[in-house]
RNA sequence: GCCCGGAUGGCGGAACAGGCAGACGCAGCGGACUCAAAAUCCGCCGCCCGCGAGGGUGUGAGGGUUCGAAUCCCUCUCCGGGCACCA
């Protein structure tokens, strides 16, 4: 480093150092981030100034490890916006959180015996010394942790609220669950068997109304890992059928779960996905997702015998009109009417491939689940296998047509019926089952002459083979078995979702504990008066990895003297046991904008007025919510979707006056880095490695191959914000990140770039300081007319990329203009020097902040309370335009012309210019356009 | 298999509404300053032909629309991401 012999005022990584820190202790003390409420603790006498603007970065995990430089990519780019929208007199609510419960710290507590609060809370103070050292300007005030007990307590009301709330069909909506209870009291609503409420029993009463809630009790089928000691949600595990944290098996289990009704919500979620203004990605992620697809449910009276009891096989399909088509019915291996369907004997003639090589129906069946139940999802995929069940069921409509009942798991119980009516002629997946079988194939769309004979045919096409469908198109046909079917009371048109309810309970320690007790009747919520619920500590918290055949059991079971509590809810003291789950991670992620709005609040988890100066539309028809939502494209559809339902569950409980959380939304670019391989194919420190693409890599002198990854520790291609502050300052970091790309946008990682951006902001500095004396350099004299007509178009192209967050082609456009500056030499004219920096303010405020100071004096305030310079149009307009000239849609010259100039004036000086004259060449003209300012055409 | 993105110099990228392709930065080359080096400043920098003026060619490939296409349309290739027996 040849800082040795450096002038002593240059702006180098020391003098960052200095800088930077001397600033951030200054605006810490001015509270110069604090954003004003319109009431409350956090309002101010200074006032409101300007209108709101709400921009936020999904929060970390406080993760043990440190940062990398990819991390706070997102984070830079919503501070630059931020500070330029401060400027431009919004009054902008920024600040930052804590995602700090879940697995991490818990595994880590297992392996160190130290509790999971000290782990989280040292993890966040390191985590929070990384970040400022970037200059953030949040409003320290308003940042909160998940698990603050002042946060999770009115996480644990939420969950209340959602646990007395019920879905109203008709109105659409959620309502309290009181408002139930009194319709069926008062009869408004009937039960489901026509008794009268007061002749229900208690028990009875309870189930009822337990059924409606929005959090309800189910029996589910979980994912068990007992190598994590815990059950995950569906989202949890790999398609491999494994645990995604740590690769461990997963088994599926019943089990008493809390579940979360978001299907209901599935119309509203997908309808009100259109209102937003996200990546188109992120909405299609989403749609696919809820899954939505409109078709039938259609029963078949099925039975083991001609003249035994009938069951009702009732199954979904998008395609009623290929019902005649039918030639085998399947259920999934969990069907419930699997065993009444089975029969006691192969009826006679049933081919040995239909019975798994089984003496009788039952021990195929038994044989088929038990091994279907040991497979994951993933190999049940690869063949159609199944086995018949003996029992025969009819297609209605039809008195004769019966078909073989399979059992067989290409049908899944999670969707759907559980059930399908098999048609091989119409779906793929039903032809190659029943060419495993030898079940006969029957189409009922007339194919097109060139579709394959041994292939289902999906297309459009004229119904055949279908009795009254005959010659009706698909959706005619579709229609008009509908209204036969619902006629016939065989079946109804309905939509069925992919999305299920959402499985909301897990068997954790670090997590929001649920305030629920329950009694001899089941759940009781405890009053909001008894909120929060607080962890007990837990000297032996540790999940214990358990044998493959346990059944789930939560950690705070073992709290013996907390599980059983004596409460008066009501009608006197009496016993009741605690809910042992904890809340999922996404919990407390689902509403943390709402507590950055009124984080000190004891009264409300927000104060209505508050919520509404901050997440209120100004359009009447827009959906209100935070203005800007930045993060990470892996929270597509999980973390998004979540707090989107739990928003307009308190939307329709009228606690926040928009039905959507987050308006807007940009998913930030990964920072991807080189990683290099050596001939063992072992991975080698990346800042180890030396060469070039066209000489090649080496480490050790030894050759190694460059691959592109993600930043990490397996990679060992980690580069540390840390190394930057040290070599190059906070500012120039920042500057380089936003200087690599559009900010949706990977980009892959390059140390050797970043000086790049420090000798922009070094001849910046040179611009103003003299880098030997550490004087101003600035001079007095007013800029000529070029360098102001350049100062103002720098102006207007800054503006408007700062407002489209386009940070890279801003900073290029800055470096044009200094660029300018150096060429003349003379030091920046002090009104150049003036604008320039507050532009640069929003990207490297620290360096602004010092410029300004030296500027301006020491007392003249901070320059991120300026104003964001304003262009003068006058200057943006030019007298001349120099203007290219084709000549058969070939470049061949330029003039110069005055900028009114008409098509006339502007082809004559075009046939003036000598090489476009000589493509001319006195050939006739047979076209001339004058596009004004931008281009002139001929065409001879 | 289906659904989204994307492909521009040696590299990251720019061209915002169909109008000068390659802004800005990195790397590279040349020059000034220096005893020398570093730093800094000035200049060059897609490819081919030409001393030059200039010409040809060029935005993954092929075709089309247009006076004019990186940009719009069709076909294809490759890369990245998501979903995947969803009836």
């Amino acid at each position: 480093m040849p800082d040795a012999d450096a002038p002593p005022y240059r702006y180098n990584a020391a003098l960052a150092a200095d800088i930077e820190a001397r600033w951030q202790a200054r605006w810490d003390a001015d509270g110069l981030y604090e954003t004003p409420n319109p009431l409350g603790q956090l309002a101010s006498d200074r006032g409101l100034d300007g209108p709101k603007l709400f921009v936020m970065d999904m929060f970390p995990y406080p993760s043990g490890s440190g940062l990398h430089v990819g991390h706070p990519l997102g984070y830079i780019a919503t501070d630059v916006y931020v500070r330029f929208k401060r400027m431009a007199g919004f009054n902008v609510l920024y600040t930052m959180g804590f995602d700090a419960f879940g697995l991490p710290a818990e595994e880590h507590a297992r392996q160190t015996g130290q509790h999971p609060r000290i782990n989280t809370e040292s993890n966040i103070d390191n985590m929070r010394r990384q970040l400022d050292r970037l200059g953030l300007g949040h409003d320290q005030r308003r940042g909160v942790a998940t698990t603050d007990v002042d946060y999770y307590r009115w996480t644990q009301w939420i969950f209340l609220q959602i646990f007395n709330s019920w879905f109203d069909p008709d109105a659409r909506r959620a309502r309290p669950i009181a408002e139930l209870m009194e319709e069926f009291s008062t009869a408004a609503r009937s039960t489901p068997d026509g008794r009268a409420w007061d002749d229900l029993s208690e028990a009875e009463q309870r189930e009822l109304v337990d059924g409606h809630r929005l959090a309800y009790v189910a029996d589910a089928p979980v994912n068990w890992c007992p190598a994590l000691g815990t059950v995950l949600a569906n989202e949890e595990v790999t398609t491999q059928g494994r645990s995604e944290r740590g690769n461990h098996e997963v088994f599926k289990r019943p089990l008493k779960q809390w579940m979360m009704r978001i299907t209901a919500y599935a119309d509203r979620l997908l309808e009100d996905l259109d209102r937003l203004d996200w990546p188109e990605s992120v909405k299609t992620m989403q749609r696919n997702w809820i899954g939505r697809s409109e078709g039938a449910l259609i029963s078949f009276p099925a039975s083991t015998s001609p003249d035994g009891p009938m069951s009702d096989i009732e199954v979904f399909t998008t395609r009623p009109d290929t019902l005649f088509g039918t030639t085998y019915m399947v259920l999934a291996p969990e069907h419930p009417l699997v065993e009444e369907l089975t029969a006691e004997a192969w009826p006679s003639g049933t081919p040995d491939s239909w019975t798994g090589g089984a003496a009788t129906p039952s021990e195929a069946v038994a044989a088929y689940r038990a091994r279907a139940s040991e497979m994951s999802d993933a190999d049940r995929s690869d063949s159609k296998s199944g086995v018949f069940l003996g029992a025969h069921a009819t297609v209605p409509f039809t008195e004769s047509q019966t078909v073989p009942v399979f059992v067989a798991d290409y049908v899944l119980m999670g969707y759907g019926t559980g059930a399908v009516m098999g048609v091989p002629g119409e779906d793929q997946r039903d032809r190659e089952f029943a060419e495993a079988y030898g079940l006969p194939v029957v189409r009922t769309v007339q194919p097109p002459p060139d579709h394959p004979a041994d292939l289902a045919y999906t297309g459009e096409g004229p119904s055949i083979n279908s009795r009254f469908l005959d010659g009706l198109d698909v959706e005619a046909s579709k229609a008009l078995i509908l209204e036969r079917l619902q006629a016939a009371g065989f079946g109804r048109s309905t939509v069925n979702y992919r999305m299920r309810d959402w499985l909301f309970s897990r068997q954790r320690y670090w997590g929001e504990p649920i305030p629920i007790v329950h009694d001899e009747h089941g759940p009781v919520a405890l009053p909001e008066d008894r909120l929060p619920v607080e962890l007990p500590e837990l000297v032996d918290w540790a999940p214990r990895a358990l044998a493959r055949d346990s059944e789930p059991e939560p950690p705070l079971g073992r709290v013996t003297e907390w599980v059983d509590v004596e409460l008066d809810l009501g009608g006197g003291s009496r016993r009741y046991r605690r809910e042992l789950n904890t809340m999922p991670q996404w919990a407390g992620s689902c509403w943390y904008y709402l507590r950055y709005l009124d984080p000190r609040n004891d009264d409300h988890l927000v104060d209505p007025d508050v919520e509404r100066y901050w997440m209120a539309d100004p359009e009447p028809s827009g959906v209100g919510g935070v203005d800007l939502y930045v993060g990470g494209v892996e929270h597509a559809v999980l973390h998004l979707l979540y707090a989107r339902f739990w928003h307009k569950v308190l939307y329709d409980l009228g606690y926040v006056s928009g039905p959507e959380p987050f308006k807007r939304l940009i998913n930030q670019g990964y920072i991807q880095a080189y990683a290099f391989k050596d001939g063992r194919g072992i991975y080698v420190p990346a800042d180890e490695v030396d060469g070039s693409l066209r000489e090649g890599f080496a480490h050790d002198g030894q050759p190694v191959t460059r691959e592109l990854g993600k930043m990490g520790k397996s990679l060992k291609n980690s580069v540390t914000p840390d190394d930057m502050y040290a070599s190059y300052g906070a500012d120039t970091l920042r500057m380089y990140e936003m200087f690599m790309g559009p900010i949706d946008q990977d980009r892959p990682w390059e140390t050797r770039s970043v000086v790049g951006s420090q000798r922009v902001l070094q001849r910046v500095w040179r611009n103003v300081v003299d880098e030997e004396t550490g004087e101003l350099r600035v001079i007095d004299d007013g800029p000529d007319d070029e360098l102001l007509r350049l100062l103002h178009r720098t102006i207007d192209g800054v503006s408007s990329d700062m407002e489209g967050m386009r940070f890279n082609t801003a900073i290029a456009k800055l470096t044009e203009l200094n660029n300018e500056l150096t060429k003349r030499g003379s030091g920046a004219p002090r009104e150049v020097a003036d604008a320039m920096i507050r532009m640069l303010a929003p990207l490297v405020p620290h360096f602004a902040e010092e410029l300004w100071s030296r500027l301006h004096g020491s007392d003249a305030g901070s320059v991120t309370q300026t104003e964001f310079p304003v262009a003068d149009p006058a200057l943006l307009v030019t007298d001349t335009v120099e203007v290219p000239v084709q000549v058969n849609g070939k470049l061949r010259g330029r003039v110069t012309l005055p900028a009114d100039a008409g098509e006339e004036a502007a082809v004559s000086a075009a046939l003036a210019e000598p090489n476009v004259a000589a493509h001319v060449d006195g050939r006739e003209l047979r076209k001339k356009l004058y596009v004004p300012g931008r281009m002139i055409t001929l065409v001879v």
